[in-house]
DNA sequence: CATGAATGAGGGTTCATTCAT
DNA sequence: TATGAATGAACCCTCATTCAT
């Protein structure tokens, strides 16, 4: 089946490059016209692989999901410690800070704009599969507030980024996590 | 003489209830008919009173964020001990959490709309007259990973709401000032 | 009638101060709320001395023609010969020229705002006037040309202002004069 | 393959018919919807060969010179007489006098709405090929005094049509030009 | 498969004018 | 007499989407 594969190939492509797009001026701000642009095909051409530009947002951020938990999953080796495990997470995390801030904000951003209850599901599962990944490596006691502060640094660099103290959230992800 | 309008007045019951038409849509989604619409008014009053649709989301900001810091700070007692105060602030959060996450989404919202200095110097105050009231409270040593914790909890509940276990929250806010 | 004084001499004020306000912006693109600021002023009061944006221009129409040929008439001694009254009037035209040419402008403008008979009546009574004044100095043999040399050089200047000689134009005027 | 459209050729298209329009309003009222519906296409098409409003009169323009000065160039045999010269562009400049008056009167127009130096040089340019086509069949000699004569008549047609003597005026050109 | 021409509703904003005070 | 609050149509322009080729 030849053609499925070009055509899937040329999908995440796609699906890759746009989300730079969306990133840069957020999902209501990039016109399909910029997307097309940005991708270097034509209007047309999106509409012939995409439903839409809900569309294109939706598959992208499913493919990014799974793309990052396959790729921070895969640093931390089976035997290590909770600490260890931590350890490497956070460096994961704060190595891709930026992208994830960006992540974080496009999501809101979508979410924002389509208030049906698909797009919540489709946020939610794309959550999950972050939330579910950290559960699994940091244990089921888990109770919430780790994933919080995690997001809520994100956040907080987002709002006000000279104001955060990067080693203090390390720290304090410790400390919630050893009293379990 | 005009017609006999305080214009103070005037312009500031439009700002409150501006809130709830940008809040409910995000700020690009909100047009300005529909914004003068919501409020009862014309567009052209609502260019009589601000300078345009920036205008009115920037002067509302600070008039929230004043009201909020105001309002929370006015239930704590001076002699309160740390724990009271906390429970106090937290118990003020989780009965304006719904307003909270709505306000903490539009701020994104528009940052994300406008890139420019001036924008992100109207967020980074803002944010910051809520943080410096958090501080106040619960002490100078605070390093920010409890701010994270809070502003996380609201991301969290925006994109998985069903999933926040807002006791442990508190719970984990209370480790992390204790053990300062 | 110390009123109707009043009113008369502040609707002159008015009148003068307006020309810069147009000639600046041009008709259309000169608001009333700009006339009115300017002029110091409400949009009330403005309607208030006159029946809408129109009647403002064409009072200082009319009022700008007669004083302009009443002041340039005056410099011209009643018993100067043809050439003397030539360059005196070209010296007057020279020193007035910005101002002329924005007048010129300004008339243009306004006439291709309003195309109906009342306005062009209007243009062509202003205009006569300037004209009748120069026939009047240089002689009723005058067949328009040297009228159309002078509104030339000021449309000249206009549209490439640095390749204008403006010697060759007086050279000009007094050789088609002295044919005659 | 897209719609078969040739772009240059509908853009040109769309350029010859957008003088009449501009033409019978003036360039500040006449709005892209009306403009739209005259060329009988949306205002999404005209933003699709145009990049706005300023952008259709601008090339619009440079297209009417080029077109005018090699329309009124080719009547003109290579060894004609400096008389039949002037007799053949008077000729031709009074057959279109209506078409040239209207020209004139826009771009005045025009160039009081932009006010910017990008304006200024495209009025200059367009000018200019008009003026060095006069001077190129009329001698160097010419210090713009005729062209001053031949835009003051325009002008002078616009402003008090019916007391405007042609025959004098190509006489006073004749004398102009004799005299050098 | 792929193109880009075409749509027209809707965006933020400005306007001359009215009128209650 | 003088004010400025209020209107709402119209401004230029952008948009996601469709479809003939």
């Amino acid at each position: 089946m030849p053609k499925v594969v070009d055509h899937d190939q040329q999908r995440s492509e796609l699906l890759a490059a746009a989300f730079d797009l969306f990133a840069d001026k957020g999902y209501s701000a990039t016109s399909m016209r910029a997307l097309a642009a940005g991708l270097g095909v034509s209007t047309g051409t999106l509409y012939h692989y995409f439903a839409g530009k809900d569309d294109i947002f939706e598959q992208m951020l499913v493919w990014l999901s799974e793309r990052d938990v396959e790729e921070a999953t895969a640093l931390i080796p089976d035997d290590a410690t909770l600490r260890l495990r931590l350890e490497l997470l956070f460096t994961w995390i704060r190595g891709n800070a930026q992208y994830l801030r960006r992540l974080l904000l496009l999501t809101l951003d979508f979410q924002r704009h389509r208030s049906d209850e698909d797009a919540k599901a489709l946020v939610r599962a794309s959550t999950r599969l972050y939330r579910d990944a950290l559960n699994d490596q940091l244990g089921p006691t888990v109770g919430g507030a780790p994933w919080s502060l995690i997001q809520g640094m994100l956040v907080h660099e987002m709002l006000d980024p000279e104001n955060v103290d990067v080693p203090d959230h390390l720290d304090a992800l410790m400390r919630l996590l050893d009293s379990d």
